[in-house]
Formats: C-alpha cells, structure tokens, sequence
DNA sequence: GCGACAG
DNA sequence: ATCTTGTCGC
C-alpha cells in the first residue's frame, strides 16, 4: 500500500470523524447489546457477531462468517482490514448498542474501526482495546478493567464506560469474550 | 538510526 | 491477529 493512497486515506478519516455523533445513551434503553470478533486463518477472516440481552448478558443470536481479507493490517488503518467481515457478520442485526474489538475515537485522527462501523450503520457503537494507540487524543478513553474504552458513533463516553461496566467479567466485556471465541473455533 | 506497533 | 513449550505466580 502506497504512501500516497495511506496519506489520502488519512484525509478521508479526519473528515469522517467530523459527521460522528456522541450523545447519551440512557443504560434503561438499552435491552440488546452486540459485540463482533475476528479471528484469521492465512488469508481468510472468520467474523464472530453475538447478540446478548442487557446487562444480563444472556446469548440471544450468534452468526460466524468467514471471507477474505483483501487489506493487509496497518496500525491506525486498520477499519481496512475488518470492515467486511465485521459488516457480514453483523448481517441484519441491530442491537440497541454494538461493542467492537478495536478503537474508536481513541485513535490519531479519532476514527477507529469502532468509528467507522457505527458510521455505517448509523448505529451506536463502542471501540473496546486491549492497547492503548500513541496519538490517541487526551481524554478520548477510559479503562475499565483490562479493556480501554472510546467512543465510536450515537454514545458518548460516560454512557460507554456505563454500559461496559454493566458488561464487565473478569476485568473484560463478555459479550466481547463469547464473541472471541466463536471467532476462534 | 529510532520509535511505534488497535487486530 | 498468529506462530508456539515450558514456566512463573496466585
């Protein structure tokens, strides 16, 4: 990938940020949560999305999907990479918030993977880590227990850090985990 | 040469 | 993420 495609990519990154929408999302409407994983075996992505009531985390719907990754993984560029599968994975589900394994705003131009679904959607999302990215703008994130929490689209960060809270086990979001491991099998 | 490196 | 054995610690 060349320098000149990643410089323009950059561009349209900032300028997608600007459209993204943080606002409160009260936990007592939240009733569904989805949380989407990706796993990789050579060139192929296995995508995990898992449906769960709140904050109970009970399974309602699991998908598995798997396809191929046309996009190498490039640190700050990574919405490339997992887009599609997470999307295919998803299918046409919609819970009421969508937990993704990557940044969200806690990212150098603030549009991480997380950012980007929840764009796509016009969903809300929240960006879930387990390392922090160096440009990540102050303020940006929260950890709660081993997982670092930003805003993605349609939440803004104290209803995120809330909402994982209520789904933390064992110092990181279930939904997340039982996704993981679906992705895994 | 040195620093950074989500998954 | 994935490749991979034993090993340190609670």
């Amino acid at each position: 990938m060349s320098e000149d495609i990643l410089r323009k990519l950059a561009e349209v990154q900032k300028r997608l940020a600007e459209r993204l929408v943080e606002r409160p999302l009260p936990l007592e409407s939240v009733k569904t949560v989805g949380a989407v994983d990706v796993s990789y075996r050579g060139e192929r992505a296995r995508a995990a999305f898992v449906l769960c009531s709140f904050p109970d985390c009970e399974p309602l719907i699991s998908r598995v999907v798997e396809t191929e990754v046309p996009f190498p993984y490039i640190p700050t560029y990574f919405f490339l990479r997992e887009t599609r599968p997470v999307l295919l994975a998803i299918g046409r589900e919609r819970p009421d918030v969508l937990l993704v394994e990557g940044h969200g705003k806690a990212h150098p131009r603030s549009y991480g993977l997380a950012s980007h679904i929840g764009l796509v959607l016009g969903a809300p999302t929240v960006g879930i880590a387990k390392r922090l990215l160096k440009g990540a703008p102050p303020g940006s994130w929260v950890r709660v227990g081993r997982a670092y929490v930003s805003v993605g689209h349609l939440v803004d960060l104290d209803s995120a850090v809330a909402i994982v809270k209520a789904l933390s086990r064992d110092g990181y979001p279930l939904p997340l985990k039982l996704a993981d491991r679906l992705s895994k099998v």
